[in-house]
RNA sequence: GCCCUUGUAGCUCAGCUGGUAGAGCAAUUGAUUUGUAAUCAAUAGGUCCGCGGUUCGAAUCCGUGCGGGGGCACCA
């Protein structure tokens, strides 16, 4: 007799042990309807499992969360069905539900074509008309191991021998002839997935995302309530290609990349004129902070990397040179130990500290072809890095001065949302536990320090030391990491780096290595992509273009933009013989945030007709007073 | 690095089952002197990614290398 309790308090009392379509059933006709799944007491269930027990219950539709994933769940299982109705002897494998939607892993030898997925959506459709029953089953661990070897899927039989002996195996049957092992739950029937899913892509994976396994493919599909929803997540999806930064690059004339460097931007004039912008802007910020730029060589000696232990640790991405007397440099990956070189020449005292030295290193590393992914993963880029040598004491403290300056900075440049992510001792490392000890104490200590929002990752630390990551999310959603701030007692000992503290002893600095745009590439490519390409005035590459109506007023368009630069302003004059409305469009097309129409009425009282990127609207201003407002705008502050 | 996919003019792309290439935009030249998103006309432009093979004949088929894209793995 048991007595349910729903999630507003109230309660029903039930005769005989009762299920969740049953209970459903009682509140109301369209509940039943629309009900997939039930909580009791917080555990989510199948509709159809019995409550023998006094339960406080809840009920989700497709509007909960619970339920969407369900939906994706059962979507996954009915593609899996479809496949190996459609493709004789392909093996399952694991088929998660993640972020959008679904995937499964196939082993299968003929690789899935984009009409394969047709085929298969197809079929999926035809079994959700179907309305084809689920129905769970628990089996022995010895049976079902036999048995799924028997049938020749070896992959599931050994996920089941990974699975500890006191869990229960549940097997979930869709229909009479398709099954699967599954935690579930799932929906009762395949008629309630709806058909608002689509299968995206095909790829390749690695059974157990282990690199020395086999490969199997990978299906991927989006899964929602409705259609509507299915719908608006495409269109988001063809709105962030929209803003893709390669895409842009090209259009707006940014940059390239070419196959005799692979990896490697070729920037053009307006892309540099971007990255000079970010260096500018950041030189300016790190001065006012109290950091010396230095510059140290891009190819060092074999025997500095040997003692800095890059040689042994991260060799695997390190370019090098072979000199004619066949000497071994390395060009330099990181900047740190040419960095700790600097500090190293002259006596510091414990007075010094801390000391922070920042540059702005290029740096290679040869990442493998598979992961280079246009600016945001290069082999050759530029680190706004800086190292700052201190106290152990000084350590809390000038991490957070650190997170001040990078999320003043981050703010600047139109990211407010911040979160952290906290990474601790990798295995392959240097140096000895009680030193990553007190490396890994203080770190988390500043983090918490900021009360950010932060995450743990185990094992992902830098190989000298704990590290964070800052991940800022951007205009539509999308996270992106950029800054680093690692704690390393372990280089500057290696290096010989020391001070002569109170005491009058020589003592082992620590350093804290920070970088805030992480890679000034990589950081470009997120700026284009977050504004769409529509940059901020005071970062835009080129920010005014003077049109002349005719070449009778090109020399007053001349003028103009000669006193626009004078403010420092950027500025280019289109004297091509095009008419007016060829070169609005030609320079909208170019995101250029200011044209600057100039005819016979600006001529006769000397001013411009201002027309702002995605207006129509036509504004007119004296010359002077529009230099005034736009060279006040001319800065980071006025974003 | 691995799986799949892809590589034609400066750019975007067409070229069915093999018969040595086309369009639009851009460029050049000429005409038009223009008031807010493409003025008109003419001309020129190609090692069809490289190498090898099949074939009387390859942009097209096969192999291989390199590059791009989507994932996986990697991201110190």
């Amino acid at each position: 007799m048991p007595t349910i309790t729903l999630p507003d308090g109230n309660n029903i009392k039930f005769q005989n042990e009762v299920t969740g379509l049953e209970i459903a059933e009682k509140i109301s006709k369209s509940l039943a309807k629309q009900a997939l799944i039930i909580s009791v007491n917080g555990e989510l269930k199948d509709l159809y499992h019995i409550i023998k027990k006094d339960s406080l219950i809840k009920i989700f539709t497709a509007k909960d969360p619970e339920g969407l994933e369900v939906i994706r769940h059962d979507t996954a299982h009915i593609m899996a069905m479809a496949v190996q109705e459609l493709y004789p002897g392909t093996q399952v494998t694991i088929g998660p539900v993640i972020e959008n939607g679904f995937y499964y892993d196939f082993a299968r030898k003929e690789p899935f074509t984009e009409d394969d997925l047709k085929k298969i959506e197809k079929r999926m459709s035809e079994i959700i008309d179907k309305d084809v029953k689920t129905r769970r089953e628990v089996w022995k661990r010895e049976k079902a191991i036999s048995h799924f070897k028997k049938i020749g899927e070896k992959y599931k039989a050994e996920i089941i021998e990974s699975i500890p002996n006191n869990e229960e195996l549940s097997i979930y049957h869709h229909g009479d002839t398709w099954y699967d092992l599954c935690r579930g739950p799932h929906l009762v029937s395949s008629g309630k997935i709806g058909k608002a899913f689509k299968l995206t892509k095909v790829s390749g994976a690695y059974w157990r995302g282990n690199s020395k396994n086999e490969m199997l493919q990978r299906i991927y599909g989006t899964g929602w309530a409705n259609l509507k929803d299915l719908n608006a997540y495409l269109k988001r999806i063809e709105e962030a290609e929209k803003r893709d930064h390669r895409k842009l690059g090209k259009e707006m004339d940014l940059f390239h990349f070419r196959e005799e460097s692979p990896g490697s931007v070729f920037w053009h004039e307006k892309g540099w004129a971007l990255f000079q912008k970010l260096i500018d802007y950041m030189r300016m910020k790190q001065d006012n902070a109290g950091y010396k730029e230095i510059n140290t060589p891009e190819v060092l000696d074999r025997a500095l990397w040997e003692k800095s232990g890059h040689w042994e640790k991260f060799g695997a991405n390190m370019y090098t040179s072979i000199t004619p007397d066949e000497k071994v440099f390395a060009i330099k990956p990181m900047n740190c130990p040419g960095c700790i070189e600097v500090f190293n020449q002259g006596l510091k005292s414990y007075k010094d500290l801390p000391i922070k030295m920042s540059e702005f290193g290029k740096v290679h590393r040869y990442e493998p072809s598979g992961a280079l992914h246009g600016l945001l993963r290069v082999r050759a880029f530029t680190q706004d890095d800086a190292h700052i040598f201190c106290t152990e004491d000084q350590i809390t403290k000038e991490c957070l001065i650190v997170t001040d300056l990078i999320l003043e900075i981050y703010k600047d440049l139109g990211f407010e949302n911040v979160i952290l992510k906290y990474s601790d001792r990798p295995d392959l490392r240097v140096g000895d536990d009680n030193v990553w000890d007190k490396a890994e104490t203080a770190l988390l200590e500043a983090v918490k320090a900021t009360k950010l929002e932060y995450s743990i990752n185990k094992g992902e630390g830098a190989f000298y030391g704990p590290k964070i990551e800052f991940v800022l999310r951007d205009a539509i959603g999308r996270d992106w990491q950029c800054g680093t701030l690692q704690v390393d007692f372990n280089l500057p000992g290696r290096l010989g780096a020391s001070y002569i503290d109170k005491d009058g002893q020589k003592k082992v600095p620590v350093l804290l290595h920070r970088a805030l745009f992480g890679s000034l590439e990589r950081f470009i490519g997120i700026l284009i992509e977050n504004y769409a390409g529509k940059f901020p005035f005071w970062i835009s590459p080129l920010q005014t273009v003077v049109i002349p109506i005719s070449d009778e007023f090109d020399n007053y368009a001349i003028q103009v933009s000669k006193k626009i630069k004078d403010e420092g302003i950027s500025s280019f004059v289109d004297l091509k013989k095009h008419n007016l409305n060829y070169k609005i469009r030609d320079h909208s097309h170019a995101k250029i945030p200011l044209l600057l129409i100039c005819g016979k009425k600006e001529v006769d009282s000397n001013s411009v007709t201002i027309r702002r990127l995605d207006s129509n609207k036509q504004e007119n201003m004296d010359l002077n007073l529009f230099l005034k407002t736009f060279s006040a705008l001319n800065k980071a502050s006025s974003n």
